[in-house]
DNA sequence: TTAGGGTTAG
């Protein structure tokens, strides 16, 4: 439709009152598509003083605040210029704030509706306890509950089941419980609330309970035990209720599958988002910004960058999401010039970026060791966008400056940011210093991340490595000591490799798996080659690992991802390409180890581990044996 | 005139 309304135009007139529409202005708000339309027909209106009729007014007063393209600004100036609004205007106008996403504006006006003693509905309350929920508002929520009772609103179902979600999502989980059990009549939103709730709380066993009991489940309930899992880190579970659903005959949608890609992500299980991929393009779901940008993720997060890109041009419409998603899967995975070249396209397309938009920029300049582009992005981000840099951009420049071994303007930055660093600068900092070997500054930096990350493991080890290269044995014992007696553990290290769509994982010095016998016969025979190209162990490694049982292991070669390179080895045919997920950083022996396997096998070998992307070729990592 | 579910950086 053009910006102008021809007299010709008449397509069919959708007509959601059921009323009959006699008047023309009223006919073509029902069509308006545009902002600049509906203000057309205003002036129309304003000239016949139609503006003046109640009903005319609160239609228009519909469009401008309810529509994708509306305006609150002008649904206001209509309302304004009521003379005495009903209750219809008022929610419509509530409703507005809400879809606007302003719920404050929301409940002020419900308060003007007070003072002005206008009479409230049941809509008023559903709109308003959505505005509370939406701000975790329970003390007016409470006040609201109460003046329901008065009106004798409580057992209409809507209210109700706005009441048990907004009760349930602030947390007063038996409060939302009463009201649920003592409801009338229980439909699929007032099950499916109490079960956001659960989930919400992170009560997984009254969540099943519920779940369970359901006589009728539909695709809300079934996204919501999804996201849920996904939530608390089950993944695995994650995925086997996404199987479930279908096997119980709902349809995934939209939703369903943006927590289900989240899940393969993390689990880097690509066949199955390869599975998922397929399926959206099958059933012609369209690849919104959100859907888009949850696939890009996946497929960085898989190491597949091909896939990356090819979900990247699918996507129909682009926002800041879709392009950080794109910027920081190219940064992750080490490719930071292409992560670069793709944000002046960002630039050039008209998409502005945000904050997020930066972090992923500097990363890839660090990542990549371009210490100019980093500058020049870091001033940029402030001068020419406005965005003043937060704690992680700072952290993204100690970065960059520590890794080319700067370290005077890494301090400098430090001593310059207006806030004080925190672990992640702090650990990016010490490894700055341990690839530098700045046993110095990184002490100090050492004992100050072990201050303000008391509990985080790698803070000890990060520490005892910097010791150990200072050969300052007496404190890295003392180091270990102290991560003993407060009962601090490094997370055992765990890799796996996805084969015909099954996860197969394997811990340090592993013995579970069916397939066990020929995996170390494969691992012997990695060792021995290893050994032919003159490949020896990092015994001052194996020294600072602080597991004890994990040294032990260590010492036979048996880390978590050489198990998992070997069953990628011996379960597919030469040349393909081996993807291991690691839930730690890879240490440096195995990085060693692995570079020389990806030669000697003639194999590209990808390892995602807790930091980054290690793709192995040729003999060596794309991490440029940073990380 | 009305309700419920979602991810994405490091």
């Amino acid at each position: 439709m053009s910006s102008t309304i021809p007299a010709s135009y008449s397509p069919p007139i959708r007509n959601p009152t059921k009323k009959p529409i006699q008047n023309t202005n009223l006919c073509l708000l029902l069509l308006c598509n545009h902002l600049q339309e509906a203000k057309q027909i205003h002036a129309l209106m304003i000239k016949s003083s139609q503006i003046s009729d109640a009903y005319s007014a609160s239609r228009l007063t519909e469009f401008y605040a309810v529509s994708d393209n509306g305006s609150l600004k002008y649904a206001e100036k209509v309302f304004n210029s009521v003379e005495e609004p009903g209750t219809f205007i008022w929610n419509t106008l509530i409703r507005g704030s809400l879809n606007k996403k302003k719920p404050h504006k929301a409940i002020l006006l419900y308060d003007r509706m007070l003072c002005q003693s206008i009479e409230q509905d049941h809509f008023t309350f559903t709109f308003i306890l959505k505005a509370c929920t939406q701000l975790l508002a329970l003390a007016i929520g409470r006040q609201l509950h109460a003046q329901i009772v008065k009106q004798g609103l409580e057992y209409s179902g809507f209210v109700r089941n706005k009441l048990i979600h907004l009760y349930a999502i602030c947390g007063l989980i038996i409060d939302a419980r009463k009201l649920f059990d003592t409801s009338t009549e229980l439909d699929i939103v007032t099950w499916n609330s109490m079960l956001e709730g659960y989930a919400d709380n992170k009560d997984g066993e009254s969540l099943h309970q519920l779940f369970d009991r359901m006589p009728v489940r539909d695709g809300v309930s079934w996204n919501t035990m999804i996201a849920y899992y996904v939530q608390v880190g089950d993944f695995k579970d994650a995925i086997e209720m996404f199987r479930q659903m279908q096997d119980d005959g709902e349809r995934p949608n939209r939703v369903t599958f943006i927590s289900v890609l989240s899940a393969v992500a993390q689990l880097g299980a690509l066949a199955q988002g390869r599975w998922v991929h397929t399926y959206i393009g099958k059933h012609r779901i369209e690849l919104d910004e959100n859907l888009g940008s949850a696939l890009i993720n996946m497929y960085a997060k898989c190491g597949c960058l091909d896939g990356a890109i090819q979900a990247f041009h699918e996507t129909s419409q682009k926002n800041v999401d879709t392009w950080n998603a794109m910027i920081s899967g190219l940064a992750a995975n080490g490719q930071s010039l292409k992560a670069l070249k793709f944000f002046l396209k960002m630039e050039l397309s008209g998409v502005w970026p945000n904050e997020i938009t930066f972090s992923c920029v500097l990363n890839a300049c660090s990542h990549g060791g371009l210490v100019e582009d980093g500058l020049r992005y870091f001033r940029k981000m402030k001068d020419v966008y406005g965005i003043e840099p937060d704690i992680a951009h700072y952290g993204c420049m100690v970065d960059l400056f520590g890794r080319a071994g700067l370290f005077d303007k890494a301090e400098e930055i430090i001593g310059k940011m207006p806030m004080k660093p925190d672990a992640v600068m702090l650990k990016a900092l010490l490894g700055a210093c341990r690839i530098h070997r700045n046993i110095e500054m990184g002490e100090r930096a050492g004992l100050q991340l072990i201050e303000l990350a008391p509990y985080d493991h790698a803070s000890y080890v990060l520490l005892s490595n910097i010791y150990a290269m200072g050969d300052k044995w007496d404190q890295v014992h003392k180091v270990r000591k102290t991560m003993w007696e407060r009962g601090i553990r490094k997370p055992p290290g765990c890799s796996s490799v996805e084969l015909d769509g099954v996860v197969h994982e394997f811990v340090v010095g592993d013995i579970t798996h069916s397939r066990k016998k020929q995996v170390y016969e494969m691992l012997d025979e990695m060792g021995e080659r290893l050994k032919l190209a003159g490949y020896e162990p990092d015994t001052k490694q194996v020294l600072l690992d602080i597991d004890e049982e994990e040294v032990r292991q260590t010492s036979l070669g048996h880390h978590s991802e050489k198990l998992a390179i070997a069953f990628g080895f011996i379960s597919t045919s030469p040349g393909t390409t081996v993807r291991v997920m690691k839930n730690i950083r890879v240490c440096s022996d195995c990085h060693s180890a692995i570079k020389l396997l990806s030669n000697i096998y003639n194999r590209d070998i990808i390892v995602r581990d807790s930091n980054r992307f290690h793709h192995f070729r040729n003999g060596s990592c794309s991490c440029m044996d940073y990380w």
